[in-house]
DNA sequence: TTGTGGGGTTGGATCGATCCAATTCTTGCG
DNA sequence: CGCAAGAATTGGATCGATCCAACCCCACAA
């Protein structure tokens, strides 16, 4: 019933506590010989090391946070899990917490974390997060931080999709295929992302003949329902536009229904684009035009740049370097990928 | 540049350690007015509780552990969500891990989470887990187990759909319709989930005059690449059946793919049903026919259950009950969600 | 022979909150 | 007035691993 501990096993072993502990912390200082009865007393009598009496004396947990706002998108879900892999692979364990957007709940998640004392944190912020409090919740806790996919400012080491590029490839590629109006439904208002892809696309449309509709109310959960709602009132509107761009292939789900609703045909009778590239838009009738941005590598990146300012932190005993540092701002480059929704479509004459 | 410690806080108020321990605590014992001293010179010190240096007095961490197969699939995204609804209303953080159906990664995570000694743990368990194994960490170490929509076999407690009663409907309603052949693609082969569908579907069938093209090597990843390659083995067996069962939603997302590559219409040339009802499959074209399976209810029982034996471990102080105890097995109960995938296909005379 | 050095090992103090038994302070009652 | 009962508070021991300075032992040089 009783736990083992460590003092069990070195008296098990016939060694000191202090020995047993400089085993298990791979210390080079002891003998091989006596490493391995440490490591064979430890396997009979199942001990089970205690990082939290470890942890009283000892600055690193080995356990990283991440918050993100949800994880029914798959673009996130492939950030969540890349971001478990790396930790994984480093022998971290990794506290989870969904702020479903909502600032409060983001505010608590963080608390527990740091009542926890994670090493390191990740966070995609919800939408409408105070930075203020943020910055001097890590402050006093001497927490990295790296953010991810979204930014509430530069004062953050930062890695996600390079939006405003993303936006300027589809904005191209609509250009050239003709396209005359054009109208950006879904996606949560405030983000930086929402922001950098429109302003993206705007500039690459900027000084053509192609005119934009107002997004006005255009906006919505970045989900297929929210999708469908936007293309609801945007059609409602009476115009019809030549194409629309999803603020991201989730929501492109619920144009595509809301257009076939009204027996339209994504592709033939408006041109349809959106951004990720999630693993079903290569899948759809007809496949979606959309510019990939490599949850993969931004996860990797991400967490390997986490593990770094832990590193950082620790051996540079978090010196007043902190204030002149200049921040990481990891922008992976998006790819176009022209598929159907958009290759069929002709302009009417 | 120091932590502040419960000392610190119980020097500042002008109480004991004790006393300052009890009020964060709530202990009923400590005047109102001291408990207000106590509580604003935690705030006034910018006190942040130290749950380790806790946890080695007290047995409860207040953490939970997760281990999840994936989280591309939405299904398993809502009921990770839905998990950390729970944990978050009853104050518990949550470790989360994604095992990739890897029996070695599940182990690893595992062991870490006991390190770390969560309150219990919740288990989506990954395609050829060994129940010994899992058996046997968690005896030793006591933690109250719940399994999660799969189970390893009846010596646990387990939420998860009535998989069975689930292919049951299907069979019924395409039976009903008039298909007469009919092939199930894609899935986990050797998943409890799998296995019950197909069960159940079978049972439905079972007399008529329906028959059911073998399943050998139909096999595969629960994904829209997974749905589409078997579909694409399937057809290039020669026969085209009447109807195909996906396994899941998300694999009818690749079988709609490769019909739509060979000319085939889904709904029209062939009827598709799938199973849970995730966010999309209500703005598929067609819409596509599924039995619900309410992720968002059995997250919901599952973490309820875990929080109530967690319960039971600490104030029944882990007598003999656990022997004779009954598990508890929650089907929750699927429904039968007819659209146009199925409900526009007539029989070939 | 004595001194030096280093590989290997050790006891004791320590981290910060909790538990327990003991103590002080009130209040009420015979 | 004395004493019991309860309310409120407290000091010290404790959880289990880590850190640190001290130590032992033996080889080797002066």
């Amino acid at each position: 019933m009783k736990r083992v501990t460590l003092s069990d096993v070195s008296r098990h072993a016939g060694v000191s506590r202090s020995t047993a502990s400089l085993v298990l912390n791979g210390s080079p200082s002891v003998a091989p010989e006596t490493s391995r009865r440490v490591r064979e007393s430890m396997k009979a009598l199942g001990y089970v090391y205690n990082r939290h009496a470890a942890m009283l004396r000892n600055p690193r947990s080995m356990t990283l946070g991440l918050v993100v706002t949800e994880v029914q998108n798959p673009y996130f879900a492939e950030l969540a899990m890349t971001l478990e892999d790396v930790a994984d692979r480093s022998n971290y364990a990794v506290f989870v917490g969904y702020s479903r957007d909502d600032p409060a709940r983001q505010r608590r998640l963080l608390d527990r974390f740091v009542e926890r004392s994670i090493d390191g944190l990740i966070l995609l912020p919800a939408d409408d997060t105070e930075a203020v409090e943020i910055d001097d919740l890590l402050a006093t806790s001497g927490i990295p931080l790296v953010l991810l996919a979204r930014h509430f400012n530069l004062g953050h080491d930062y890695v996600g999709a390079d939006n405003v590029e993303a936006g300027r490839l589809l904005g191209e590629h609509l250009r050239a295929m003709g396209v005359r109006t054009v109208a950006m439904v879904g996606g949560p208002q405030h983000t930086s992302a929402r922001r950098e892809r429109e302003e993206g696309f705007r500039a690459a449309i900027a000084g053509g003949k192609m005119s934009m509709i107002p997004a006005d109310g255009l906006f919505g959960e970045a989900t297929p329902g929210g999708g469908a709602e936007a293309t609801r009132l945007l059609l409602d509107r009476g115009t019809i536009p030549d194409a629309i761009v999803a603020y991201s292939d989730i929501v492109a789900v619920g144009v595509y229904a809301e257009l076939s609703r009204r027996g339209l045909e994504p592709g033939r009778d408006i041109a349809v684009g959106g951004f990720d590239d999630i693993a079903g838009s290569a899948h759809r009738t007809p496949p979606l035009t959309t510019v990939a941005t490599f949850p993969t590598a931004i996860g990797e990146k991400c967490g390997e740049l986490i593990l770094e300012r832990i590193r950082q932190s620790v051996d540079g005993n978090g010196g007043p370097a902190l204030d002149t540092r200049l921040y990481t701002h990891d922008l992976v480059v998006p790819a176009l990928r022209v598929r159907g929704s958009t290759a069929a479509w002709r302009p009417r004459r």
